[in-house]
RNA sequence: GGAGAGGUGGCCGAGCGGCUGAAGGCACUCGCCUGCUAAGCGAGUGAGCUGGGAGACCGGCUCCGAGGGUUCGAAUCCCUCCCUCUCCGCCA
């Protein structure tokens, strides 16, 4: 959400900065119906300030044994005020409620690194890591590869919940809980987090609070008729730990991670990627999160990409970082890096992981606040996350890159030992 | 799921519909006193939003789980919801 005194005093540069997104937003009504609330909270406190005074005075006279002709004319004046806050506060409420709604459909601007550009097309690659793998023979998709192996059932995954299910087996079930493991340690032993295992469902209030609510809820599974929404990302959960709280500043930057699955309808994706696990409706995905101070939520941002790229570096996985533009940024992102994994059966990199910052636009929302120092008044924190990362995508990766003439695929060193050392998975 | 109890300031805990932003205690801060510490004595100490002032400051509104309602006036009465605890049932 947008500061609303952000929006009032410098509108022109809120507006221009949001048209970097593409489709232009209309702020006027925004504008209107704020000036029409503020205007009606001063008619109503004002009116309720004398109220007030008057029902103190009331209740002295009567203590006092005043005459009731004398109380009943205090009684009078106080009940027509009382009228005319009631016949306010009906517009007033309303008046806030089209603010709250109008602020809550807008996105955030973007930073200004951010680049301009309207599509994926116009992302800027940042920096490229590691050799692509060069195969003396036609290298197979995943899904070929994870069916002959005998550790991806697509079909069965199928029939026992549709289309868009994954079922690993065997090793490959393993691959994917030694991925797990492996990130996990790695963010909590190397750079510093610490680890969570949230609910994987939750709220409209969490879901609203980090942006997922309430313009995207088609993208969501809803559970118990709407009472609860099952995860999308742990960006929900762990960023909605510290919702309505005021946190020491000493304290920042906070740095969360959590492995939760990860449910998405997938919604308007017909068509693409049918095959394999790359886009299914529930993943497996290891987050991280950070409540950081305003100044350094940059530089925080940089950190939270590097700690991501590690994980593919040790695993020796070729990948690009790159700038999403403005028109590719989430709605609640002010700058976003991609790491793309480079997929050999698609000869092209692929979003493994999507690292933002979205400044103070959640904690908005949200109402996650921190205290500069002893006395300070509470200020809005930066909020930022990244996946460390995607693992079903990482299992597509390893397959692909790793996979060998004879069917077999190696398993990277630093995965064995959380494989019981196994050094390859072989064909069955 | 059934029955009951309860949600008040940093914590504990009072609270007849007006004199309650909230008794009392603890904690904390400052001062006095004491060789030091403890004890004792005295004074002070909630939060958020918002307006004015250069500033030490001065005002307004909101907040007793949340949201509605009754009333001139609600922590106090009514309704709905959420959460916690106890017992029973069920259960990984």
């Amino acid at each position: 959400m947008l500061d609303i005194r952000r929006i009032r005093s410098e509108a022109e540069a809120v507006a221009r900065a949001l048209a970097r997104r593409g489709g232009g937003v209309d702020l006027a009504p925004l504008l209107a119906a704020d000036a029409r609330r503020r205007g009606l909270i001063q008619e109503v406190e004002s009116r309720v300030a004398d109220s007030r005074k008057r029902s103190k005075q009331i209740g002295e006279l009567k203590r006092k044994g005043a005459p009731e002709s004398e109380i009943e004319a205090f009684l009078a004046g106080n009940q027509r005020l009382a009228e005319e806050v009631k016949a306010r506060e009906g517009s007033l409420a309303e008046a806030e409620r089209a603010v709250e709604e109008m602020l809550l459909g807008i996105p955030n601007t973007p930073h200004e690194s951010t680049p301009d550009g309207r599509t994926s097309e116009e992302n800027v690659a940042v920096r490229t890591w590691g050799e692509r793998p060069a195969f003396g023979f036609a290298p197979k998709a995943h899904d070929e590869l994870g069916a002959a192996l005998g550790i991806l059932d697509m079909k069965r995954a199928a029939k026992i919940a549709g289309a868009r299910f994954a079922l690993y087996r065997g090793a490959g079930a393993l691959l994917e809980r030694a991925l797990i493991n492996f990130m996990l340690d790695l963010h909590t032993t190397e750079h510093g987090y610490t680890e969570w295992l949230p609910p994987f469902m939750v709220n409209r209030a969490a879901m609203t609070g980090t942006g997922q609510l309430p313009k995207f809820e088609q993208d969501l599974f809803r559970v118990d008729d709407g009472r609860y929404f099952l995860i999308p990302t742990a960006e929900v959960p762990l960023t909605n730990i510290h919702r309505e709280e005021v946190l020491d500043g000493a304290e920042l930057p906070l740095k969360y991670a959590a492995y939760t699955p990860c449910f998405r309808s997938e919604a308007g994706s017909y068509g693409q990627d049918t095959r394999g696990i790359i886009r299914v409706h529930q993943f497996n995905k290891v987050e991280l999160v950070k409540f950081a101070r305003p100044e350094t939520s940059y530089a925080e941002l940089e950190s939270l990409t590097r700690d991501a790229e590690a994980v593919l570096q040790r695993l020796g996985l070729p990948y690009r970082v790159s700038a999403l533009c403005a028109g590719d940024l989430g709605f609640a992102s002010a700058k976003t890096y991609d790491l793309e994994v480079w997929l050999p059966s698609q000869e092209a990199y692929r979003e493994i992981s999507s690292c933002s910052n979205f400044g103070d636009f959640q904690a908005r929302r949200a109402q996650i606040r921190f205290r500069p120092g002893p006395g300070a008044k509470p200020e809005f924190v930066h909020t930022l996350n990244g996946s460390g990362l995607a693992v079903g995508r990482t299992v597509v990766a390893i397959l692909e890159n790793f996979q060998r003439e004879d069917g077999s695929v190696a398993i990277p060193g630093a995965l064995r030992p959380y494989m019981r050392g196994l050094e390859a998975i072989r064909p069955r």
